[in-house]
RNA sequence: GGCCCCAUCGUCUAGUCAGGUCUAGGACACCAGGUUUUCAUCCUGGGAACAGGGGUUCGAAUCCCCUUGGGGUCACCA
């Protein structure tokens, strides 16, 4: 008989979505998807849900705005939650709290930790501190010049009666009266772990403030959010003898103590250079942008020349999303994908973006038909396997070269063009209007075209851009213009000549028949096709590149054809004259 | 610096838990050929790794120890 699994993602309100985040994310939603799977079959199976709290007790760093990021992004990604904040997503409604355990933002829960506060400060576990923050940095400092590690501990001759008088009227902290036994933590993915007596002092469970710290309400929430299996990246885990000493401690209002749930410590992912990728790295990129190009004014509305400057100065500073991206449209720079909102306005499609993140320290094991590693799989295999014990333990790199193949092996591959249409004119619409105004009912012509080679969303629209611009505004290639129209006897340009007639009777103007008639044309000439297709690519696009002529011609349309053949031809005979 | 975690091609990894089938397999990237009207795709081939040292064993990528290297963490942030 299995017992449920109730996994939670937990993030705190700060920014965007992490890749980082997206894939604990991911994990904790594919651990209780499959355990759902595996209870709802037979019987006294425990099932599985999926639980999101928002971790918002630090007042001055969280915001709604990113909150909502955060929702959005996880539903583009494909990952619903069962429990928690509610959001509408396609038609159907996620979250909610249908177990009656929420609220699920941790700001809204103060009573909640308020009740188990005073049960702490009754059993004398918990106990004021009135130390100021500057006696505290001291302290710190005292430490470091002696080469101790600082623990803090309740002071022996701590007078509790005087404390309870103090405390109704002078700014303290509560701290946790912590035991000083081992913690043993046994974690799916590393082991066990054994934490002493150093890693913990009396901590910091409510702040200044009223707010319960990350450690103490983490251990609420989990414990009466029914929480059986805590999924976190690795920086976490010196935090878990914390957390462990914490649930040995509290109990129910009714005397049931705190489980201990499973942990799980994943993996860290960092950049290539072994960097944390954090939003600094876009920073990072926009910075050296702006030094190269001297910027000693704030092109930017929303960005005063002081900030601009200070910023500019200092390495570790960081820009709002808003000016920032502003900032490197204005200097023209491609600031590197952090977040999942940057690899959704990058176009990437969500599977592909979760497959790739769960290959960063699980794999499915299995052999694929020609007996290669299977490395590509969706949402629906994720939820069937996923499991720990096939679960990396050392940190991995973002290669984003290899996303981006699987990104364009999806997009050339596994889609047909009616799905990469509905894909591409959704990302369209929210990222690049402009391209489907401009293509109006050549949109389906132009998906055809541009599929084959597109890697990503956005980059679609390369190979069809000499159709989203005015025949005015091509720019011809020296080099295509040498090679396709001056070279060879005949010339391209003579050929082209011949050519020209041939486009009004062409029909219906369709890539097909636009093919056989270029066929037809290079044999009445005795010439290989390549002779016809260079010049008619220079003439439509400018350049040697372009998807093939049917589908070129056929995206242009008659007129635009016969119009930019004869610019070429007259454009070209009389500077070469 | 203390403590904790980690260590297979450039990168992600299979193989490690149950030592022999591993002259270490796959993917991405790279290089060379081929197909193709350009681009893209596709096909074929190639180079490329068990961090170092000790031990255990008939036998170690696999188990143990040390060294080295990398990462994390030491807040009234999460």
């Amino acid at each position: 008989m299995s017992q449920p699994v109730i996994t939670r993602f937990a993030p705190s309100p700060t920014g965007h979505l992490h890749i980082g985040g997206a894939r604990t994310a991911l994990f904790c939603w594919a651990l209780a998807r499959r355990a759902e799977r595996e209870g709802s079959g037979g019987s006294g199976g425990g099932g599985g849900r999926f639980v999101l709290r928002i971790e918002d007790t630090d007042q001055a760093r969280s915001s709604e705005d990113a909150s909502r990021g955060i929702l959005e992004d996880l539903a583009w990604l494909g990952i619903d939650w069962d429990d928690g904040p509610e959001f509408e997503a396609n038609g159907k409604t996620l979250g909610g709290d249908p177990r009656g355990v929420g609220p699920f933002r941790q700001a809204l829960r103060l009573d909640t930790y308020n009740r188990f506060f005073d049960q702490l400060l009754d059993r004398g576990l918990a106990y004021a501190a009135f130390d100021t923050p500057e006696e505290l940095a001291a302290m710190r400092e005292t430490a470091k010049s002696e080469k101790r590690t600082f623990r803090y501990t309740k002071p022996e001759k701590y007078d509790a009666g005087a404390a309870r008088e103090r405390m109704q009227s002078e700014p303290h902290v509560l701290r946790l009266a912590m035991p000083t036994d081992p913690i043993v933590v046994h974690d799916e993915i590393l082991g066990e772990i054994t934490f002493t007596q150093e890693h913990f002092d009396d901590f910091v469970i409510r702040k200044n403030d009223g707010f319960p710290t990350y450690h103490f309400a983490v251990v609420i929430d989990d414990e009466l959010m029914g929480v059986t299996h805590v999924v976190r990246g690795q920086e976490h885990l010196n935090n878990t003898s914390k957390h462990v000493g914490l649930q040995s401690l509290l109990k129910h209002h009714d005397g049931r103590p705190f489980r201990v749930p499973s942990y799980a410590h994943v993996p860290l992912i960092s950049n290539p250079d072994g960097s944390k990728m954090s939003k600094r790295d876009k920073d990072k990129a926009a910075r050296a942008a702006a030094k190269d190009a001297r910027l000693t004014a704030s092109p930017i509305a929303g960005l005063s020349d002081d900030a601009l400057a200070k910023w500019m100065k200092d390495k570790k500073a960081q820009l709002d999303t808003g000016p920032l991206s502003a900032l490197a449209e204005h200097l023209a720079v491609d600031l590197p994908a952090i977040e999942v909102a940057d690899f959704e306005a990058a176009g990437y499609l969500p599977g592909v973006v979760c497959n790739f993140i769960a290959l960063l320290g699980w794999n499915p094991g299995v052999k694929d038909a020609e007996g290669k590693d299977l490395e590509r799989f969706d949402m629906e295999y994720l939820a069937e396997r996923f499991a720990f014990d096939r679960a990396g333990t050392s940190a991995s790199k973002f290669d984003r070269e290899k996303l981006l193949a699987f990104n364009a092996d999806t997009i050339q591959h596994e889609l047909d063009d009616d799905a990469f249409a509905a894909l591409w004119r959704t990302w369209l619409e929210r990222f690049e209007p402009w391209v489907l105004e401009t293509l109006g009912d050549r949109f389906e012509r132009a998906a055809r075209a541009t599929r084959p080679r597109a890697r990503t969303l956005r980059d679609a629209i390369e190979p069809i851009r000499f159709a989203l611009i005015d025949d005015d505004q091509i720019v011809y290639d020296d080099k295509a213009v040498q090679k396709g129209l001056k070279k060879g006897e005949p010339s391209g340009l003579a050929l082209l000549e011949r050519f020209a007639p041939q486009l009004s009777a062409i029909e219906p103007f369709e890539p097909e028949t636009i093919e056989s008639a270029v066929k037809a044309f290079a044999e009445s000439q005795e010439v290989g096709l390549g002779k016809i297709a260079a010049p008619l690519r220079v003439a439509l696009t400018g350049t040697s590149v372009s998807p093939p002529l049917g589908e070129t011609l056929g995206l242009l349309g008659r007129e635009i054809c016969i119009e930019r053949v004869a610019r070429t031809i007259g454009e070209h005979t009389q500077t070469s004259a």
